[in-house]
DNA sequence: GATAAATAGTTGAACTCGCAAGTATTGAAG
DNA sequence: CTTCAATACTTGCGAGTTCAACTATTTATC
């Protein structure tokens, strides 16, 4: 093995604010909706991208790529979330291998009611303290990172039906 | 409760940037540790803290802070660390109260090994694909998101014997 | 058309972490 | 000097995640 890269101060910094970010960021808002709404952060999340998809609905294999989660993560999150009747699950007529995710009513309205306490949160931690220069800022900073990371998708925020 | 103060599109985005980007960094990198070193994220991050510090030493509660963790998560990854003899945890004189971690030689040995091929995926996940403009612009724009999220700590990479 | 390989998803076991509760010690108040 | 609160951890339990293994179906290859 060749003598290692070793990072500069820079990279450092930026190293350890990342992963400071990545450990904090998380658990405050997992705290929040766990004591308020009884969700995961990734349960969450897995029923704001339906509540968003067209129909409601989007194959298992998509709805674990647009929530960042492998699909046994995904797996073990929709049989909960199916207990509870947030969603259901079914196969697919065209290729039987897939299955469908599909918002119910209910889940419809436990997001919408869970919706508006994690936006606070997330207002409380991040954005009360950011002024809109500054989010402009960090969107264009991050932008680079999150191209490395996920080579395929150039924007998170982008995701129709399609991928 | 009010009308909820929503999300605008910039901030929608970075927030999805952020989430992302709290999700995939940590998991590649726990990957790489656990794959190659059988050490978690975690445990690397409160070795390398140790190894930083003065005599190899620090108190639970100030390692607890410096890695951005709980008493309980350390308490766990220490007693994890103590059994393979990476670490020894010794009452003070002092303050019986307090405990003190140590980093053994083989300890100091572990990180040393591990820490290349850490490094090395740190940067094939992230610095192989920045420039330095790119970076500094990052730590820029990160800086006053961790100043939010730790009200009393200013910069992460500073924390002297005195935190 | 049979066989192999790839895809889609599930499941069980192992492991980590958060929470609540518990122990031990120190400091503060009366 | 006793009592009560605060500090510094530890521990058991439960919940979520990962990994490896497995089933089922589809596509590719010979």
């Amino acid at each position: 093995m060749d003598t290692p890269r070793w990072l500069n101060d820079e990279e450092i910094a930026l190293w350890k604010r990342l992963q400071a970010i990545s450990e904090i960021l998380p658990a405050t808002v997992d705290a929040q909706l766990r004591a308020d709404v009884e969700l995961t952060r990734y349960e969450y999340y897995v029923l704001a991208m339906l509540s968003e998809a067209p129909e409601r609905r989007l194959p298992m294999s998509t709805l674990a790529l647009v929530t960042n989660g492998s699909l046994s993560r995904l797996s073990h999150a929709a049989r909960r979330l199916e207990q509870e009747g947030w969603i259901v699950r079914e196969r697919v007529p065209t290729d039987r291998r897939a299955m469908i995710a599909t918002l119910t009513e209910a889940g419809f309205a436990k997001i919408v009611d869970a919706a508006p306490g994690h936006v606070e949160r997330v207002r409380e931690v991040l954005f009360d303290h950011l002024d809109p220069d500054q989010v402009a800022a960090l969107n264009a900073a991050l932008a680079p990172v999150l191209a490395a990371l996920l080579p395929e998708l150039g924007d998170p925020a982008e995701c129709p039906g399609s991928c």
